[in-house]
DNA sequence: TATGATACTGGACAGTGTGTCCAGTATCGG
DNA sequence: CCGATACTGGACACACTGTCCAGTATCATA
């Protein structure tokens, strides 16, 4: 018995209950979903779904934890050639987003706005990371502030993106939301009124 | 029977409901509560509840409704004042929840992001309306980008405010927000990047 | 291939919440 | 005062959760 492999059955059983949660997520959200919905779609008894998650959150967050390795270990090959402008961060998770939408359909979680807490922790924390790196941190509330302000505007700009069916490729968008968090919308925008 | 005025019953009833929806939102999070809850925390019979709301969510919308009408006035007269720089909305809506920052604590949901729709699509509407003013509607997309990014940059900014018992007031918060809404990030923090 | 370990299965169980209905009671407005 | 109507508590069927268990299928390996 080998620690590091797993049980063929173990792994075979995730996966099928991972790849329901996506597909019935997209389908009709995360909340309306039931642990027996899942199962029916995994064909996989119900009480095996409780001897390997405890309940549908953790289900769910493991899937998450799962993927976010794929796109941290990418990012972490992104770190090293990072451009001077705007954020790495913005660009790849668009072009990501775009190219397996479906997926990412499924994580914000169909019509409503049920994106978990692990995603934007992590978008987050790059945030900050590069903001710090640009204005040093003065250890007061103005780059939590600004965090903030650039995570919510960048998940309400991508839902919005994801959720319609846009002609705008992911260079786009990510061009147009750059300029907004770096140069706001006066720089966008007809007269510029500056504020102080 | 006056078509206008409604029975002294009812209007204590819903009161009594949705006084304690607030109550119990701020404290447990409005997925937490049960209907059950409610009626306990009113003191009003459970079947009494479904008399008057089909469900939660119907009481919930109600209750808003109910309370935006105020915020909406309000907003009226402030129309006619308005000033050319920054956003009309932001400081009269950052101004509201500081002193009914327990209602707002309770409107989001204690820890979880519940943020409801009706909320969002009031401010999202203001803010549309106001970016229109500036830019004029070209009828693309661009409009729309830019109204998804302040929305969500200042629901994520007021969340964070409300949350943390920061010093920061009302005024302050607002200037910050409109600061990075209008010149973008360059303008708060040291180097100034252009991005084209 | 045989075999012991272990993962899956289906069904039963108690517990909790929902939404509906109804007969009895309290309160309202005129 | 009285007819109209809102409230009440309790019962009901239903749906989902989470736990448990005995029986069965599949696995890893000797």
């Amino acid at each position: 018995m080998p620690a590091g492999s797993i049980d063929r059955r173990i792994a075979r059983t995730r996966s099928r209950l991972q790849q329901a949660l996506f597909r019935l997520t997209a389908e009709k959200g995360y909340t309306a979903i039931t642990v027996e919905d899942i199962c029916r779609d995994a064909d996989v008894g119900r009480s095996t779904f409780y001897t390997h998650y405890p309940d549908k959150d953790c289900l769910r967050k493991a899937t998450i934890d799962e993927h976010m390795k794929g796109l941290q270990a990418r990012g972490a090959e992104r770190h090293s050639q990072r451009n001077a402008k705007g954020f790495s961060f913005s660009g790849p998770v668009f072009e990501h987003a775009h190219a397996t939408r479906e997926m990412h359909r499924a994580l914000m979680g169909g019509k409503k706005r049920e994106m978990p807490e692990e995603i934007r922790g992590w978008i987050s924390k790059q945030v900050r990371h590069e903001l710090a790196n640009i204005q040093g941190d003065d250890g007061g509330a103005r780059l939590e502030i600004a965090t903030r302000f650039i995570v919510g505007a960048f998940f309400e700009v991508m839902h919005w993106w994801l959720e319609r069916d846009t002609k705008l490729s992911p260079t786009e968008i990510d061009q147009t939301f750059r300029q907004l968090a770096f140069n706001g919308i006066n720089a966008v925008f007809a007269e510029p009124t500056r504020i102080e």
